[in-house]
DNA sequence: AGAAGAACCTGGTAGC
DNA sequence: TGCTACCAGGTTCTTC
């Protein structure tokens, strides 16, 4: 579900929520399968207990959170997970994960749909989750330019929108940013990617920079599920994602709906070509 | 290699 | 009201 400004969203609020903080306690659901990726899973709660946060940090969709020990303790909200700073005598309900207990409140991980992950790493070495390990350049990095698409687009087939999507090429763009940053480039996301001219890579390059920055001002985009750790929505109004039917924003022509790569997709076939 | 499609799950909702 | 079908923001695996 969260995407690149949601999980930086979280991500902000519980840097300043948990860093420097203790865990005191540590309670999981043994037989969720949010720790599929974790072998020992049953060692986890044991070997945070006790342990200081030192810092939180995002990479694409992931959450890592800094531990003392040179312990990483990694999160991936999946599609329907939430981190939700609770009362500590707040019930815990179902679809609840995972609780990491601290003096005066409770992070709770809830996952109904459990497309999450939650892994333990030691010394940064996340080879065991390939999805984290090879991540490519985060999107509002210089790195992440119209010549680094340039290099992954080229002799590509595929849509721009499935690559795009591609956690390799640009780390945390998902559904929601591809389909917005297509529409502010101005080009349909159904194009063959190695078809895209070096202008038009620039500007997608720009427009996937541009809407990040809008979202992350927002705080995320709440379509159904994310909320922030404190509970809230996200604002973000898209351009065209779930908005078939309704008017273009641009030209007021119709946004259309269609499949791309199994995922629904938006655009405007008067202003993106 | 790369492209396309299915699978993994549950919950909400639209339609009958 | 109740049932079924379909849809959902992600990742990964299989097949061609």
């Amino acid at each position: 579900m969260p995407e690149l400004p949601e999980v930086e969203t979280i991500k902000c609020q519980l840097a300043g929520r948990l860093t420097g903080r203790k865990i005191e306690k540590v309670s999981m659901a043994q037989k969720s399968l949010v720790y599929r990726d974790y072998p020992q899973k049953q060692r986890l709660a044991k070997e945070i207990t006790g342990r200081k946060i030192r810092e939180v940090n995002r990479r694409g969709k992931y959450l890592q959170v800094e531990l003392d020990g040179d312990l990483t303790l990694v999160l991936h909200l999946g599609m329907s997970g939430t981190l939700l700073v609770r009362d500590k005598s707040e019930p815990k309900d179902r679809h609840c994960h995972l609780e990491i207990y601290f003096h005066d409140f409770k992070l709770t991980l809830r996952d109904p749909r459990m497309f999450g992950r939650v892994a333990l790493f030691h010394n940064h070495d996340f080879s065991a989750m390939p999805g984290l390990a090879n991540l490519g350049p985060e999107p509002l990095s210089k790195e992440f330019n119209a010549d680094w698409l340039a290099e992954k687009f080229r002799g590509r087939k595929a849509s721009v929108k499935a690559l795009l999507m591609d956690q390799a090429i640009g780390a945390g763009i998902g559904n929601i940013y591809a389909d917005e940053a297509c529409f502010i480039a101005r080009v349909s996301p159904l194009r063959p990617a190695g078809k895209l001219n070096h202008k038009e890579l620039v500007k997608l390059a720009a427009g996937v920079k541009k809407v990040l920055k809008r979202s992350l001002a927002a705080m995320g985009c709440t379509f159904s599920d994310y909320r922030t750790s404190e509970g809230e929505t996200g604002d973000y109004r898209p351009y065209v994602y779930g908005r078939e039917g309704q008017e273009c924003p641009k030209c007021g022509s119709v946004i259309v709906k269609t499949i791309i790569g199994n995922r629904s997709s938006w655009y405007c076939p008067r202003c993106q070509k």
